[in-house]
RNA sequence: CCAGGGGUGGCGGAGUGGCCAAUCGCAGCAGACUGUAAAUCUGCCGGGCUUUGCCCUACGGGAGUUCGAAUCUCUCCCCCUGGACCA
């Protein structure tokens, strides 16, 4: 694959590359490279963190790059997900895996990074420290939205060693891309400013789109274009926002039907970001069947045809709404299979289920 | 540790001895209207029933006072705000 090629890869994957330049140098000199991104095992794992993730892994390690999965269990412990319940993180933790395992994604060239046994080692927590002494305590708080919160809430101690964690995960796994999603490029940039003082590198910050939830989004008040992706992105705390990568086809159903989508406008449309993101990366064509009298079945073979009709009132929204649950159904058709069959993984399954989900 | 203020249903937030299963807002659910969703309107919205009614469990935990307590007393736990301590 030349130079280019992997280039181009790269930059489908990244909504935002910071910077283009350092990328093409690092792809230049290292053929050793690795990316990574980390999770807060929290609850159910919506499509956004499986298929979104695993089409973007792929891409990453179809261009030569290594990818580590970081299971950021202690993180999520001090973001007191999971009611603070360490083990019951855990549980999540490999429920996530399994997932991953079964949704297509390229194992060959990932691998699977504990956060609990990243600080079993006493030189991880002197990085931390030397991190958290680089800036005042403001400059740490202010990258609060890593966490899904707000700089103004009251923030515990722990939230305030999270970010200097998460810097310190990226030099100790030897990431020199950090692949994370839009919402964590604060830390990210923070960590471009602070490797070079701790004479590590300067990660190249590729960061990938975030698939907005399924529900109307919030009125728009003039927020920068980062701040606008957090708040209209999946939640957990919104319970039909997401599909989960577990759910059935008739949850799957009601959440697609109960979807905000506007008829003929593409902005701001979650069913559309699902084609755009999701299906037409999945699939070839989209088909859309539908009665005569509405227009007869039609085939789309790009994003861009599909929503050009759209935009121009040609395809009616529950149309598309149809086609879109049944093939997103396809899609996860092979998880629930897995859960179904593997037993360690249905018992993983059972117990998250159980679990009361909490910010 | 001291002083003061708090802990109410998924969330926010009323209520300060009976009319409280608890005003109201949000979220959620059902229906009407739209070929989807949204908006709007109607009903439901602690649980269970034989559902114009009845039973159970409830207002941080426990113990009391009272015919009767979310509402009063005691006690414990937790949170917030100040302060003290930091030899």
């Amino acid at each position: 694959m030349t130079l280019e090629e992997r280039i181009k890869l790269i930059q489908e994957v990244g909504e935002e590359i910071i910077t283009d330049e350092d990328l093409k140098v690092l792809l230049q000199k290292d053929n050793q490279i690795i990316a990574y991104d980390g999770f807060e095992p929290s609850g159910q794992i919506h499509i956004a963190q499986g298929i979104l993730r695993t089409i973007n892994v792929n891409k990453m390690t179809k261009a030569g790059i290594k990818f580590k999965m970081l299971v950021a269990d202690w993180h999520a412990y001090a973001n007191n997900k999971m009611n603070g319940d360490l083990e019951r993180i855990q549980i999540v933790g490999k429920y996530f895996i399994e997932v991953w395992k079964a949704c297509g994604m390229d194992l060959s060239h990932v691998e699977f990074v504990w956060a609990s046994d990243l600080v079993k080692d006493p030189d991880y927590w002197k990085l931390v420290l030397q991190i958290s002494k680089t800036n005042s305590l403001k400059r740490f708080i202010r990258t609060a939205e890593i966490m899904g919160r707000d700089e103004s809430m009251d923030l515990t101690a722990a939230q305030i060693i999270y970010p200097c964690m998460q810097t310190a995960d990226i030099f100790i796994l030897g990431a020199t891309i950090t692949q994370l999603g839009m919402d964590q490029r604060k830390v990210n940039m923070l960590a471009r400013e602070i490797g070079p003082q701790l004479g590590f590198w300067k990660p190249v910050v590729v960061s990938h789109h975030m698939l907005m939830g399924l529900s109307q989004p919030p009125a728009d008040s003039n927020q920068d274009k980062t701040s606008r992706t957090i708040a209209i992105k999946m939640s957990k705390s919104h319970p039909d926002s997401a599909i989960y990568m577990t759910d059935t086809t008739q949850d799957i159903k009601r959440k697609i039907m109960k979807a905000w989508a506007p008829e003929g406008i593409t902005k701001e449309n979650p069913v559309l970001e699902y084609c755009k993101y999701i299906l037409f990366e999945r699939f070839n064509e989209i088909k859309i069947e539908r009665p005569d009298k509405f227009g007869g079945s039609v085939v789309y073979k790009s994003y861009k045809e599909l929503e050009h009709d759209y935009e121009n009132k040609q395809l009616h929204p529950l149309d598309l709404k149809n086609a879109v649950i049944h093939l997103l159904d396809q899609l996860l058709d092979p998880v629930r299979t897995h859960f179904e069959e593997n037993k360690e993984a249905k018992d993983l399954l059972k117990q998250v289920q159980s679990f009361q989900v909490t910010r």
